[in-house]
DNA sequence: CTGCCAACATACCAACCAGCATGTAGCGTA
DNA sequence: TACGCTACATGCTGGTTGGTATGTTGGCAG
């Protein structure tokens, strides 16, 4: 500590002296966490390359965070939450047709070339996380859940309104599309190719037009 | 070295006198690894995991492999390859009715409770480490095209024999059937819950009977 | 102008990591 | 019985990891 003191005097280097500006660091903590564990997963996310990443120092990390894990949750709460409720949620508020709605959702997830989708990132820490913590798998769930819930609930409007078809089961519709679009971007994410989830989409697409109820398809 | 020669002679520890037995040395070695790999991911399992799980010294290792990299290449060679080749390429060799194959080999699915389906392990390590590593990916890669073209190859096969609509697409109905396989894989490893994949079982299964040919239907 | 505290910055640490250098036991061979 | 080589066993190391202890500064209250 003297030493320190001492070595600070003889040698006083410049102090990198940064933004003061608490949200906007815990900001940039936790898009820079967000990007890295896309990148490379939680565990083989490097908190010195997430600093890096967000030109942020590890005092600043540790004053917002309590540690690495807190600071997963709070990415999984403020990034990837919000991420999946704007993609699938937000927009199937208060549609008219809840299968063109869908389809249109379906159809913008190629709009982004390489991050597949942001559902993906979703899919990753689940898969990465999910056996491992449980912190993180109930935090996930919630989200999954959300997402589920939101389809099922349009589906069951359509049902309703006579735009769904009556023998689909909204809930196992649901967790179906919620598998085809994972299962399509695992695969367009191995196969590194964006023929792949275009023709995901198309097939996705296909079978939500068979969710249509007859007397009810658009066009054809 | 002179120094660890008199430690050894000063203090003759018991040496840990093992196997010789090459070929199951490095069996145990993959099997090890490819535990530890679906338990923790690749990057964060452990060579020192690895080597207690499988009650082989460091020494053993770097004797059979170059390094943890050379590892991986061959836990998916020979390990994971031969797991989704005897899964869901063999079964469809010489079938008769390929709906009802595939349809036999997605109920299977559900027999192992805990690890949900050995796809998921492909899965796990192409989500993990396709992105980062052309190795994995193109090793993985290899995996997932043997798998879809025997899919796609049965559907073809049934097409012409009068089983399978004409109006599916054999490469598109097989990776999509892929992608729902590892979507609810991804699922049901999050829920941590086997009603979730129970019940993607019965969906996919329900999908897989709408590829039958009209007059070709079984029951119902 | 002065104290004080939030908001950092820096230096450091023990634990762990993959990998390597070196030693050696056992078995086939002559 | 001696030799040699395969198949390991062991000890070590430089680099990286998450985490902490302590120093420091801008800005605001008084």
């Amino acid at each position: 500590m003297l030493v320190g003191m001492l070595a600070a005097r003889k040698n006083p280097k410049r102090r990198a002296t940064r933004l003061r500006d608490p949200e906007r660091t815990r900001e940039r903590l936790l898009q820079a966490a967000s990007r890295e564990i896309y990148r490379s997963g939680f565990q083989s996310a490097s908190l010195d390359t997430i600093l890096a990443s967000a030109g942020v120092t590890k005092g600043a990390l540790y004053y917002h965070f309590k540690n690495k894990e807190a600071l997963g949750y709070a990415v999984i709460e403020e990034v990837i939450s919000p991420d999946v409720r704007g993609t699938w949620v937000q927009p199937l508020e208060s549609v008219k047709d809840p299968i063109d709605a869908l389809i249109s959702i379906v159809q913008d997830l190629s709009v982004r070339p390489e991050d597949v989708c942001g559902g993906c990132q979703l899919n990753n820490l689940a898969q990465e996380m999910s056996p491992l913590d449980a912190g993180f798998r109930k935090r996930l769930e919630i989200i999954f859940d959300a997402w589920r819930e939101a389809t099922a609930s349009v589906l069951r409007e359509g049902q309703i309104h006579g735009n769904v078809r009556r023998n689909v089961e909204p809930a196992d519709a649901a967790g179906l599309l919620i598998a085809m679009v994972e299962g399509y971007g695992s695969l367009a994410k191995n196969a590194q190719d964006p023929k792949v989830i275009k023709a995901g989409i198309k097939n996705i697409v296909g079978w939500l037009r068979s969710l249509r109820a007859p007397g009810n398809r658009k066009r054809g």
